[in-house]
DNA sequence: TCAATTTTGTTTACTGGGAAACAGATATTG
DNA sequence: CAATATCTGTTTCCCAGTAAACAAAATTGA
């Protein structure tokens, strides 16, 4: 039990990729228990959420935003076709590429997701205060060449 | 190409848990940029860095840990024990429990990627300087519960 | 003592995700 | 224009990791 706390971690302790590892495992067990109740899977509500905010996104470009391989935005995408989440159209101009947007169901989900997301990224959990936090964010923000003030132009 | 960086996210860029999944994902690409001559993957030099620092772990501490779960630790175990890199004992006052220990072979192993892995961390590829990226593991740290200074008090 | 519960590791079946080969559409270059 | 190269999405096959059921050992509680 309190052994675990013991355990010597040598040169991974101090391994960034290794922190951000065991963090992001975290992170998933924390969502899954505030979002347990609603079905959800990470990976679809990140597609939903930029399908909502860049309607039209072609698959590729999801798929890079989100740093997953075309061949898995293809079955993910095509599962949320099947449950009616999404549509896809092929443009004109290029008939390679896959357009996507939201159904209405998918646009409701997407709602209700925002409220949800708004209400757990905003209840500490105890481990880092909002201070702590924020900067913990805003320098992943800048270790992933994301902007670093998320663009908030949309006026309430 | 540049599209990609006109992207909007939405609620998504100010979630800890998308910030800290894409943050894993390029850390690991980073990782087998520079590691890609050894031919290890991440989790498999985790595990052989723990036992080397935690001799005679028990297979279930060293998968908490890690936060992975036991059945998958079992088939990677199996797997280093195969190709003779760790030695599996199991002890007399606990016989349902596995011990582990590297061979010779396994210690070798771990000399060579803790050198490369001072090297790798070390080197600050362009987003992070050298402050901001200590200062995003020690947050980590808070946010995982591990000892915010590492075990060892090495110069500066 | 000895039945019931818990712990530890394993097996089997399944899911999420990647690698590589591919086909159709588009772009490039002569 | 034709030939080639590149881009986009898909298919197939594979690997990492999980979930659930299990067996053996250990612990608990009457």
């Amino acid at each position: 039990m309190a052994d675990d706390a013991a355990l010597r971690l040598g040169g991974l302790g101090d391994s960034l990729g290794f922190l951000l590892r065991l963090a992001q495992l975290r992170a998933f067990e924390d969502f899954f228990a505030g979002y347990g109740a609603l079905d959800i899977r990470p990976g679809e509500m990140s597609v939903l959420i930029l399908i909502s905010e860049n309607p039209g996104i072609r698959q590729g470009a999801l798929a890079r935003a989100l740093m997953i391989k075309r061949a898995h935005m293809t079955k993910m995408i095509r599962a949320m076709e099947d449950t009616g989440l999404v549509r896809r159209t092929v443009p004109d101009d290029d008939k390679r590429s896959v357009e996507l947007w939201l159904t209405d169901t998918g646009t409701e989900r997407v709602a209700t997701l925002s409220r949800h997301l708004l209400n757990f990224d905003a209840d500490p959990d105890g481990r880092l205060n909002k201070r702590e936090r924020a900067q913990l964010k805003r320098l992943l923000r800048l270790y992933l060449d994301l902007p670093t003030e998320p663009s908030e132009e949309s006026g309430s």
